[in-house]
DNA sequence: TGCCGGATCCTG
DNA sequence: AGGATCCGGCAA
């Protein structure tokens, strides 16, 4: 029996397409307070590193991007558009400044609204800004391998919304779940 | 110091 | 199709 078990640091201290990969099917755990929300991870975006130019580290070390160039296991949290939050994971070796976005979640216990995108899976969970730099090894948000085969179909397509990244913009770094319905767009 | 645009979402 | 609404990054 191996289920719910907290992803350990080493499960985030690797290559990041593989990482976001794996993310699919494994649950995100937020704790706030009394409340205890618990989502299947269905829509991840991989953002590579300083050289992805749709990546917030490609503009190198700032304030805003230090989280994201800091150690594996972390929660880089923005604020996007002056309205909503975006969640992401730090991945790889400390430096260099990849991380994976978690686009949807189908809702497992716990969770009152909408968690189809990016924004409205932050606002469900009570995720914002005040969580960055969070380590996810901690106890108010983190991810569980819950013992699930991943049986469903995986696609790889273009991210969302970065049009701006040359080059980058096209290559197939977001990953969904074919069938399943809470995908933000398909 | 000011300006521009954004890894989004909702409404009309 | 356009607005909300804040902040980071860059030019000046």
């Amino acid at each position: 029996m191996t289920a719910n078990l907290k992803l350990p640091r080493s499960f985030y201290d690797r290559d990041t397409e593989t990482v976001a990969r794996d993310l699919l099917g494994k649950h995100l755990v937020r704790v706030d307070g009394a409340r205890r929300m618990r989502g299947r991870i269905v829509e991840v975006e991989a953002y590579v590193g300083a050289h992805d130019l749709a990546a917030h580290s490609s503009k190198g070390v700032t304030p805003r991007t230090r989280v994201m160039y800091g150690p594996p296991g972390h929660a880089y949290v923005y604020l996007i558009y002056g309205i909503h939050h975006c969640l992401n994971v730090v991945t790889e070796a400390e430096g260099n400044g990849a991380a994976v976005l978690i686009r949807a979640l189908e809702p497992v216990t716990g969770i009152g609204g909408n968690t189809r995108g990016p924004g409205l899976l932050c606002r469900a969970l009570g995720i914002d800004r005040r969580l960055n730099g969070e380590d996810l090894l901690g106890n108010e948000l983190f991810i569980e391998d819950a013992g699930e085969e991943l049986r469903d179909r995986v696609v790889a397509a273009p991210r969302v919304g970065v049009a701006y990244a040359g080059d980058w913009a096209g290559m197939p770094l977001r990953f969904y779940l074919q069938e399943n319905g809470w995908v933000s767009r398909k």
